[in-house]
RNA sequence: GCCGAAGUGGCGGAAUAGGCAGACGCGCUGGUCUCAAAAACCAGUGGGGGUGACUCCAUGCCGGUUCGACCCCGGCCUUCGGCACCA
C-alpha cells in the first residue's frame, strides 16, 4: 500500500475490476427482498454536469446502502435519446441524428463510469435503438386498439423555429421550452393520447402516493384541476339554436346579466352573420386569433368585448340577457360559455364596468344588504341567498346541491364535472422520433401498422436542411408502402412521437431490457416494480411523471401490469448553483464534472455533492468546499494507513477496557447508528457524512492515546471503511484492501449497532434556573428526577443563584435537565 | 391574485419527539514543523460588556401557549418555486 492516496489509479484500478467482475449485475431472485433504486435516465447530450453527478451519486449511496443490507438491488442506466438537439447538430455539423447520439451515449457512459456508480450495465437502454422504439410504436398501437389513441383537427401549438408541435406542457410562458421562440396557433390533423379518461384516477391515486413530496402532488392536483359544477342551456331568442354555458358557481345564476361566448364559438358567426355587427365581430375575432396564447389568456391583459345584438334567456327566471364576446372566455375548457354574474365574480365585475352592464346582487352577506350601485369589487364571499325567487334566505354553499337537483328536475342543464387537463398531443414533425406506425391506405383509410411489420424503422437516406419541414415528408423510400388489409397503395404517417411517450415506460423495459419477443417480461416486472425509490429534478413533477402514472395505469388496465402506480418513493432533488443561481452555460457559472474529477477524483466528487446540502434542496457549489472534502479523505487514507499493518492480521477479541477505548467502541456504534438512520429514513446523506468525520476525529483522539486497544481500533477502522464505501466506493474499496481483504467491501453486510456499547455511566446534564442555562453537572445515567433535582439544588453554583429567591416549582428530566423556577 | 416551500454565524449547513442553538465542513486568526512555502498537526472563532469569575443579547418581525420555543399557535415581512381570466 502506498502512503500516498493517488486517487486515479485507485479509480482506474477498481472501475477495471467492476467491469470485470460485474458486481452489481441483478436478476430477479423471489426469494430475496427486491429493490428498485432509479434516477431520472438523461438525455444523451454529450457531457455529464454537476446536476447529473448529484443525481447519480444520491441514488448510488441508495442502491449500495440497500445492497449491503441485503436487498436484491435493480439499479440500471439509459438514453432518453430521441430528441430535437440531436437534428440541429445535423442541421449545424452535417452529422446524421443517429451518429452524433451514439457517440454522445459513448462518452457519456464513460463518463458515469468514471464516477464509479454501481449500475447494471448490462441491462442499459436507449430510447434511439430499434429495439426500443419498436415497443414504443408496439405500445402506441396498444393504446390505439383500446381506444386510447385517436386523430383529430386541432389548433396545437406551432414553433416555428423548430418546424413542430409542441404539448401544452411543454409552451413555457407562450414560448417554446427548448428554444424560446414565441409559438403561435395552427390548426392541423394530430394524434392524440387520451389521458383526459384517467384524469380521475389520477387525481384520486395521488393519495396513495405517500412517498411522494406534497409539493409534486398539489402540482398534479392543480394541472388536472377538477371542478365540479354545472351545464346549462340558455335558448337564444327568436332561434333555434341554444348556448350551453358551464358555470361551478349556480348559486348565482338568478345574478346573470349577460352570456359570453369565446372568440372562435361556433354560435358567433351563426348569431352575427348577415347582422350589422358582422364585420365588427369579424375583426374582433381576427385580432383574438392572431394574439398568442399568452397575452391572450393573462390576467393582465385587459379584457375586451363585443355585443353580438342578440339576446338570450335564463331558464331559471326568464330574464333576457345580452350576449356577448369576450377575449377572457377559453373556446378549449367547459362549453366556450359562460354566463356573466358581474356582482359575484371578478373578471365579471371588471367586464360589467367597463361595458355598463347591469349588476344584480343574489348573494349578501349574513344579516347585511349590499348594494350593487356602490359596489368596488365583486362580493366572492360566502353569504345568504337573496332575488333568488325559490331559494332567497338559503345559505349560499349548502344550497348548491340544491339548485342543482332543481336544474336537472327541471331539464334546464344537468351536473357536470370538468378538468383542465387536456388529451396528450403526441405528433411531432420531427424526425428523431420514433415513427407513429400508421398508414393510410386510398380504400382503408387509417390502418395501423400490423405487430409482425414493427419496428417501423426511420429511414437513413435523408437530408438535414435548417427551418425545413421534417426529412420524412420528403423520404419516398419512408412514405411509400403497401396496406397490409388490401394490398393497395398506402402511404406512411411522417409524425414521430412525442419523447415524453419513450421516456413513459423505460422503467418497465428495466426489468427485461433483452426480451425480443415482447414489451416487457411479466413476471420480472411484477417482480422488480414498482420503482422503490425514484430520484430526479422536480422540472419533471408534472409531464414526465403524469404520463409515466398514466401509461402505468393504462397498462394494467390492458391486463399487462399488476399494479397501478410506477413509483412508490419520490426524492425530487435541488439544483446546482453557483453564485446563486444554476449552473448553465448561459451564465457562465458551469463546473465540469470532468474538471473536478481530474483535480480530486471521483470520490471527492461526489462526496462533496452529498455533504454541501441535503439532497432535496438547492446545493451552492464551492470549490473551497471540495477541496475539504479531498482533505478528509487523505485524512482517512492515512488513518487506516496508520493502523493498516496492525490490522492485517485480522482477528482480534474485544476484552478489558480503558476508558478511552470505551469511548471509541461508544463513537463507533454511534456512528453506525446515524449514518444508518441518516441514509434510510431520512435520505440526509449531508449529516450521515458528518458523522463519519466525527468517528475519523475520535480515532485520531484515540491514536494519541498511549495504550492502544487494537481490538477496538480495528472494530473502528473497519467500521469507518465500510460506512464510507456507498460515498466514496474506490477509496474505501482499496482501504478495505489494505485491511487484508481480498472480497470486494461493497459485497460486505452493513455493520450493526451493539446496543450495549452505547451505554454510559454518567450523563451530563444542563442546570437552569427560569429557563436560563445556569451550570452543567455529571451524574450516573440512571439517576432518577427526584435524585437528580436533590443534586441540582445542591451544586454550589446553582446555590449562589437561588441566594434571596424562592423556588416555585422544579422539572427535573432524567438524562437531560433540570430547570428551578424561582421568583 | 391563488397554492406551496424556505428564512439560523463571514459561508454551506446541524439541532431526528418542545429540553445545552450553531454539530460537521469551509473561511479566518494565532501557533508547531520548515531556510522558506505547501501539506499536516495543535488552539481559537455568533455579537456586545467586563481585568476576571462572569454577564447580557441572539434562529426574518410582532404577539401567544409552555417550567422551557429555531421547533407549536395567530398575525405580518422577505425570498424562491408552481399555477394563473379554467367560469
Amino acid at each position: 500500500m502506498e502512503e500516498r492516496y493517488s486517487f486515479k489509479e485507485i479509480e482506474e484500478k477498481f472501475q477495471a475490476k467492476w467491469e470485470h467482475d460485474k458486481p452489481y449485475a441483478s436478476s430477479a431472485d423471489e426469494s430475496k427482498p427486491k429493490y428498485y433504486a432509479l434516477a431520472m435516465f438523461p438525455y444523451p447530450s454529450g457531457k455529464l454536469h454537476m446536476g447529473h453527478v448529484r443525481n447519480y451519486s444520491i441514488v448510488d449511496v441508495i442502491a449500495r446502502f440497500k445492497r449491503m443490507q441485503g436487498f436484491n438491488v435493480l439499479h440500471p442506466m439509459g438514453w432518453d435519446s430521441f430528441g430535437l438537439p440531436a437534428e440541429n447538430a445535423a442541421i449545424k455539423h452535417q452529422i446524421h441524428p443517429a451518429e452524433w447520439t451514439w457517440e454522445n451515449i459513448a462518452s457519456m457512459r464513460e463518463q458515469l463510469k468514471e464516477m464509479g456508480i454501481s449500475y447494471d450495465w448490462d441491462r442499459e437502454v436507449a430510447t434511439c435503438h430499434p429495439d426500443y422504439y419498436k415497443w414504443t410504436q408496439w405500445l402506441f398501437l396498444e393504446f390505439y386498439k383500446h381506444g386510447l389513441v385517436y386523430k383529430k383537427k386541432a389548433a396545437v401549438n406551432w414553433c416555428p423555429s423548430c418546424a413542430t408541435v409542441l404539448a401544452n406542457e411543454q409552451v413555457v410562458d407562450g414560448v417554446c421550452e427548448r428554444c424560446d421562440t414565441q409559438v403561435h396557433k395552427k390548426d392541423l390533423e394530430q394524434w392524440f393520447f387520451k389521458i383526459t379518461d384517467y384524469a380521475q384516477i389520477l387525481l384520486d391515486d395521488l393519495d396513495k402516493l405517500t412517498g411522494w413530496p406534497d409539493k409534486v402532488k398539489t402540482m398534479q392536483r392543480n394541472w388536472i384541476g377538477r371542478s365540479e359544477g354545472v351545464e346549462l342551456d340558455f335558448q337564444i331568442e327568436g332561434q333555434d339554436d341554444k348556448i350551453r354555458v358551464y358555470t361551478t358557481r349556480h348559486d348565482t345564476i338568478y345574478g346573470v346579466s349577460y352570456v359570453v361566448l369565446a372568440p372562435e364559438h361556433p354560435l358567433v358567426s351563426t348569431l352575427t352573420s348577415g347582422t350589422q355587427v358582422e364585420s365588427a365581430v369579424k375583426e374582433f375575432v381576427g385580432k383574438m386569433q392572431g394574439l398568442n396564447e399568452i397575452s391572450r389568456t393573462s390576467t393582465e391583459t385587459e379584457k375586451e368585448g363585443l355585443f353580438t345584438g342578440a339576446y338570450c334567456i335564463n331558464p331559471l327566471n326568464g330574464t333576457k340577457v345580452p350576449i356577448w364576446i369576450a377575449n377572457y372566455v377559453l373556446m378549449e375548457y367547459g362549453t366556450g360559455a359562460v354566463m356573466g354574474v358581474p356582482a359575484h365574480d371578478e373578471r365579471d365585475f371588471t367586464f360589467a364596468k367597463k361595458y355598463d352592464l347591469p349588476i344584480k346582487v343574489v348573494i349578501a352577506p349574513k344579516g347585511q344588504a349590499l348594494d350593487s350601485s356602490t359596489m368596488t369589487e365583486a362580493y366572492v364571499d360566502p353569504g345568504v341567498m337573496v332575488n333568488s325567487a325559490p331559494f332567497d334566505g338559503l345559505e349560499n354553499e349548502p344550497a348548491m346541491e340544491k339548485i342543482a337537483d332543481y336544474i336537472q328536475q327541471h331539464g334546464y342543464g344537468e351536473r357536470k364535472i370538468n378538468f383542465r387537463l387536456r388529451d396528450w398531443l403526441v405528433s411531432r414533425q420531427r424526425y428523431w422520433g420514433a415513427p407513429i406506425p400508421m398508414l393510410y391506405c386510398e380504400k382503408c383509410g387509417e390502418v395501423p401498422v400490423p405487430e409482425a411489420d414493427l419496428p417501423v424503422m426511420l429511414p437513413t437516406d435523408v437530408e438535414f436542411r435548417a427551418g425545413g419541414e421534417s426529412p420524412l415528408k420528403t423520404s419516398s423510400t419512408f412514405i411509400e408502402t403497401t396496406c397490409p388489409t388490401c394490398g393497395g397503395k398506402a402511404s406512411r404517417e411522417t409524425d414521430t412521437m412525442d419523447t415524453f411517450v419513450c421516456s413513459s415506460w423505460y422503467f418497465l423495459r428495466f426489468a427485461s431490457p433483452k426480451s425480443s419477443d415482447k414489451v416487457f417480461e411479466s413476471k420480472d416486472v411484477n417482480y422488480w416494480m414498482p420503482v422503490d425509490q425514484y430520484v430526479g429534478g422536480v422540472e419533471h413533477a408534472i409531464l414526465h411523471l403524469l404520463y409515466s402514472r398514466f401509461f402505468t395505469k393504462a397498462l394494467r388496465d390492458f391486463g399487462h401490469l399488476k399494479f397501478d402506480e410506477p413509483f412508490a418513493n419520490l426524492l425530487t432533488q435541488g439544483m446546482v448553483c453557483m453564485y446563486g443561481s444554476k449552473m448553465s452555460k448561459s451564465k457562465g457559472n458551469v463546473v465540469s464534472p470532468e474538471e473536478i474529477i481530474g483535480k480530486y477524483g471521483a470520490d471527492t466528487a461526489r462526496l462533496f455533492t452529498l455533504f454541501a446540502a441535503p439532497p432535496e434542496r438547492d446545493l451552492e457549489w464551492n470549490e473551497q468546499g471540495v477541496e475539504g472534502s479531498y482533505r478528509f479523505l487523505n485524512r482517512v487514507w492515512r488513518l487506516v494507513y496508520h493502523y493498516a499493518a496492525a490490522l492485517q492480521a485480522g482477528q482480534f477479541t474485544i476484552g478489558e477496557v480503558d476508558e478511552a477505548a470505551e469511548t471509541l467502541r461508544r463513537v463507533t456504534h454511534i456512528t453506525i447508528k446515524r449514518v444508518s438512520e441518516d441514509i434510510s429514513a431520512r435520505f440526509n446523506f449531508n449529516t450521515a457524512i458528518s458523522a463519519i468525520m466525527e468517528l475519523v476525529n475520535a480515532c485520531y483522539v484515540y491514536k494519541e492515546h498511549s495504550h492502544q486497544n487494537y481490538a477496538v481500533v480495528n472494530e473502528a477502522i473497519r467500521t469507518l471503511v465500510v460506512l464510507l464505501s456507498p460515498f466514496a466506493p474506490h477509496i474505501s474499496e482499496e482501504l478495505w484492501e489494505s485491511l487484508g481483504n481480498n472480497t470486494s467491501i461493497h459485497l460486505e453486510a452493513w455493520p450493526k449497532v451493539d446496543e450495549a456499547a452505547l451505554l454510559q455511566a454518567e450523563v451530563t446534564v444542563v442546570v437552569q434556573i427560569n429557563g436560563k442555562l445556569r451550570d452543567r453537572i455529571t451524574v450516573p445515567t440512571d439517576l432518577d428526577a427526584k435524585a437528580l433535582e436533590v443534586r441540582a439544588l445542591s451544586e454550589p453554583k446553582v446555590q449562589q443563584q437561588l441566594e434571596g429567591k424562592q423556588v416555585i416549582k422544579v422539572i427535573s428530566v432524567p438524562g437531560k435537565l433540570v430547570n428551578i423556577v424561582v421568583k
